[in-house]
DNA sequence: CGCCAGATTGAGGAATATCAAACAGAGTGG
DNA sequence: CCACTCTGTTTGATATTCCTCAATCTGGCG
């Protein structure tokens, strides 16, 4: 890993970030501590129990969150894009209630949690901004739940492939750096089941993959298969 | 259903509430609409979609939070007991996203949203507790994730047969009002699966029920079936 | 009593997991 | 450049879990 001190003004991500709305002079003012890291692929962020120092935004790359059980399954249970923030469970001073592992490389802003803290209490569009985070990851969560709890294996795949190629608009080819296993792991399928079923949409010609990288060739079936009545085709 | 004017400054939930921590003259000065009413069993708070005027605090009683599929399958997706909060996605201006549903007859405070929005940009405190539920609600979800993912249908009523305990203390015989399709719609699982299953820990003498009384006879051997290893039994 | 919603039970079948084996591709060392 | 390993994928055969459908049973209630 690689840490340098980050130049928050020119970030490009700025505008998502939590610390959009904040005039260039209040940005200044804050003295955060902010260093600009980059995670080669399968790199820890950090581990489940571990006492949360930092917090994260994820700037490019993918992020997976997992929680493993005693007999030592794993399960995803929410997987990170680019703008997506992790490791803020520690704001209330809990310790990380995942373990974070980069799944491409990936490039992300640490945080320091105590003064992200004492700045959200002064500021509170900052706040509002985190507060805004903890509902989408809820609603994401909860839509995970319907997929596992109602959903066949086949329409959660769809969904899936749907959900990760809306991460990656007006791209034709999308980065791709899942193993079978891990889509299993967030799906709760074994990994011969999602080969199995990835084979079968390939041979549909729905979709199409090669070193890495995914190409959805018919959304609208694959949408269908998701058991979406009419999501708006995107592409 | 039942409204008469609340008064907060008496109630007994009011240590565990958001507006805990504030003194009773900030608690006077809110001029909070609040409401106090009684919903029956099966009486519905909001439905999916529907715009949220109000949130609610559950002073008593169940609720279910369930989404419904395009095909009329219904997911419910938390369930919520005295001292939770439902409704609060509403403070950022979005409709509901769950279907809100009394199990057993309830005891309700009604918050009128855009005062309690207006009111949490001034008290920091109110923020920070309404911040710390939405944290305890995705803590929640991750967990049923991990459950519906992870674990196999014995597993799961075990869990939330102790989890549906725990919300009960010191109480031998715990109010169930759950319908077995309840259960269905909540652990993934079909009616008569969850029936069968029942039957099972029944007829093992872990569980016993009678009349919408449940009685959890062995909570270690839940425990143990629920998959964890060593969870402190609470009974 | 007759009726009805919910619960139980059984039998059969579909979905998914498990186990085992073969296969493909990316290094790596000779 | 070629074996050779290593990791991840695919495929097949079989076992298990869970669902579906249908029937019966139960308790409350007009």
């Amino acid at each position: 890993m690689n840490h340098k001190r980050s130049d928050c003004q020119r970030c490009r991500m700025r505008a998502q970030s939590i610390f959009a709305g904040l005039t260039p002079e209040e940005l200044c003012s804050l003295g955060m501590e902010v260093e600009d890291m980059e995670s080669g692929h399968g790199a820890v962020l950090y581990r489940t129990g571990e006492p949360a120092r930092y917090a994260y935004t994820l700037r490019e790359g993918a992020v997976k969150l997992s929680k493993s059980l005693g007999n030592g399954q794993e399960v995803i249970v929410r997987i990170l894009h680019h703008g997506d923030l992790l490791g803020f469970e520690g704001m209330q001073g809990e310790p990380h209630r995942h373990t974070a592992i980069a799944l491409a490389p990936s490039q992300l802003c640490r945080l320091d949690l105590a003064e992200l803290q004492r700045l959200s209490e002064r500021l509170p569009k900052v706040q509002a901004a985190i507060l805004q985070r903890w509902q989408d990851a809820l609603q994401s969560s909860e839509e995970q739940i319907v997929e596992l709890g109602a959903k066949r294996a086949e329409a959660r795949l769809a969904t899936f492939l749907l959900q990760w190629s809306q991460r990656y608009p007006q791209l034709r080819s999308l980065p791709f750096p899942l193993t079978r296993t891990d889509i299993a792991a967030f799906l709760g399928l074994s990994t011969e089941h999602v080969s199995r079923i990835m084979a079968d949409f390939k041979r549909q010609a729905l979709i199409q993959e090669q070193g890495g990288q995914l190409e959805i060739l018919k959304p609208t079936s694959l949408a269908h298969i998701a058991g979406m009545p009419d999501a708006h085709k995107s592409d």
